[in-house]
DNA sequence: CTTTCAATTCGATGTATATCTATATTTATA
DNA sequence: TATAAATATAGATATACATCGAATTGAAAG
């Protein structure tokens, strides 16, 4: 449904984004015109201007009323109105949350094998991908001792000190004394 | 200046319909990415969501802050909003009246010959174009015998006849009696 | 200072489409 | 019914541009 206003939407835009569409619906507004008239207003030749209405009308910017051999087309300004609408903000955020985590899956593809870190990324964000990954392999309400919490890193990389240390630092997890815990999750909006 | 605004709005339109930037900037509404971070969301390689972000940015449609080697876009939503503005039926209006009768001006090129009407135009609103540009040839507040209507019309075309039953049927022109006489204009808008 | 990593720039390629001429279709008129 | 006029369609051409791989730039880290 939000996809089918994306691709509407775009479809739309491509539709507007043509100087000769805009100067055509820029004298729609004030008069219905016909295909000949509007081809000497823009100075284009008429089947130029029978292809732009045509991919106006298929969209309902325009509407078309034969009159005798000629055909008056007229603006339809509903049609623009629901453009403005789509062309917000939220609804710009709706259409794209179609997905989001595309690339968090890319970056465990790449670094794990399994359930063993290949290695250990480099970039900051990257590895808050592969220790969000990490931290799930502890429970959230249990309390280790710094060897359980070694051990359990080991199974998926040799060096657990460098990653007890990351977990701490980015609150993944939280120690005091010589206990270590889960850091409870914050809710998702 | 409405021809700056219109260049303007064909370029932000432009701009705008494009599915994969539109997606961009869906992600920018909830929060600043890198462009790997959108490479990854869009399934597109670097280089391809570089260039979108240098397109959008050139509108100010998004902003750029670096952050140590990553660079983080930002949405600008204040531009948007202007885009927004410009795509109203008004405005589009006012974009479009750089000119308005240039066909009417074809016509009369076409069909006139200095003073002469070469030939009268078969299709109606051609037709109406010339009788236009006839009935000027009469005084607003003078009262014609049918003598003298024939007189003045065959100053410009043989079938005084026609183009005088012409002028009464399009109401250009009225008649009482045999007395004939300019219908007073009406005002534009 | 060298290496590395993210971003950008460059060059190439394929697709979409605005515009035109020529032809066909449809409606009105003689 | 045949001709003329206004649109529409078909086919051709040229331009714009989205996308990619390769090379370059710029910043951070060892």
């Amino acid at each position: 449904m939000t996809s089918e206003d994306h691709s509407m939407l775009v479809q739309f835009l491509k539709v507007l984004a043509d100087e000769s569409r805009l100067r055509i619906l820029g004298i729609l507004t004030s008069r219905g015109a016909s295909v000949e008239e509007l081809a000497a207003a823009l100075s284009l030749k008429p089947p130029t201007i029978s292809h732009h209405l045509t991919r106006l009308r298929e969209l309902g910017l325009v509407r078309m009323r034969p009159e005798g051999t000629v055909h008056v087309y007229e603006f339809n300004v509903e049609a623009l109105q629901r453009v403005n609408l789509l062309l917000k903000p939220e609804k710009l955020a709706q259409m794209a949350n179609v997905e989001g985590d595309a690339w968090e899956r890319k970056v465990l593809r790449d670094f794990l094998n399994g359930e063993e870190v290949k290695e250990i990324p480099a970039s900051r964000k990257k590895r808050a991908v592969i220790l969000s990954w990490l931290v799930e392999k502890f429970d959230v309400e249990t309390r280790y001792a710094e060897a359980d919490v070694n051990a359990i890193i080991k199974r998926h990389h040799p060096d657990a000190a460098t990653l007890r240390r990351e977990l701490i630092a980015t609150h993944l997890m939280e120690r005091e004394n010589a206990v270590y815990w889960r850091t409870p999750q914050k809710q998702n909006l």
